[in-house]
DNA sequence: GTATTTATGTCAGCCATGTTGACATATTTT
DNA sequence: AAAATATGTCAACATGGCTGACATAAATAC
């Protein structure tokens, strides 16, 4: 036995006790499940192209902010430039991802999803998009508006409105 | 430059094309920053033991299901057994676990937190509880609900009966 | 009662993706 | 001209996934 299984199993161990176990002990295993099954759909499909989650975020979000700088995709992604910079390299040597100097600041790389990437991009949110669309149809009307709320809420009070800026269109 | 930063920013970038940016897109992301945010309590805690967030999880399962065996563990991980092995073995090292034969099948190794193991998992869970519980208090009464219905309805199907049993008191 | 299967452990090595620290270059700002 | 900024790069290291091979003890099957 290698493989991580995928059986529904019985657990044989002892119920879990009280002080561990109330609807807060709940949600927080929902995030951990929830999250876990929505990151497992692009997996297959990036390893098609030998890339991995890294890449994954890369595209996401250059494709959603097409001319973004690497300053600005770092403050996004939070890990460091070097880092950052071994996926961005493999985007850029194979075409999924183009740089631009910057018009009015020279000294910046802004980042394009070529047309490739785009494609790729379309292919790798599909399912998610799916996915999302399901949970919310499931759930009924109204459930969208109070989940949205709670996982707003879940921010770290300094992230809020960053992210409350990055995930509405703009023109809204 | 070196650290990841965290300023808000205001995107210089063009406004994210129509077709990639419409509820579900803002929910795919939603879950994006809000799992980032979830988990980023307990690291600085885990880190000033020398362990890490695969440490987490494995005190997260067995202070839920004590007497866990290690076979149930991986079936909730998700990871192979070398995985598991290497993170188990330090934890038991350290005191945090415990093993013991199982009676019934005396190859089993059930698995017990020891009582620095429970301190420790309450140390890590009591910032991610207050999380929760600001999230859903903060989005206001009924939302829980629906939060909970989204949540699970974005499992994989074949995983929700499982997830179902393991979240939920046994005695319900 | 021997043979097989099961539950677990372990060794060795590889890969992806994070980290630090140091330094280089071009460009903008002071 | 000097300093700060945006970006890139080299080197080394840590964590936590993975595969493959093999070992042991206990339970189950024949």
């Amino acid at each position: 036995m290698s493989k991580p299984a995928a059986s529904p199993t019985k657990t044989q161990a002892t119920p879990p006790p009280a002080e561990v176990n109330d609807n807060l002990t709940e949600a927080i295993e929902l995030l951990f499940f929830g999250y876990r099954d929505f990151i497992s759909d692009p997996d297959a499909i990036l390893s098609a192209f030998e890339f991995g989650r890294a890449h994954h975020r890369v595209v996401h979000f250059v494709g959603r902010h097409p001319g973004i700088t690497v300053a600005e995709l770092l403050d996004i992604l939070r890990i460091t430039k070097q880092s950052l910079a071994r996926v961005l390299r493999q985007l850029i040597e194979r075409r999924f991802v183009e740089q631009k100097t910057g018009e009015k600041d020279r000294r910046q790389r802004r980042l394009y999803l070529t047309p490739e990437g785009a494609e790729l991009l379309r292919r790798l949110v599909a399912p998610q998009r799916e996915r999302v669309r399901k949970a919310l149809d499931a759930a009924g009307p109204g459930a969208e508006d109070a989940w949205r709320k709670v996982m707003l809420a879940l921010l770290n009070e300094e992230n809020r409105p960053e992210v409350e800026h990055l995930i509405t269109r703009d023109g809204k």
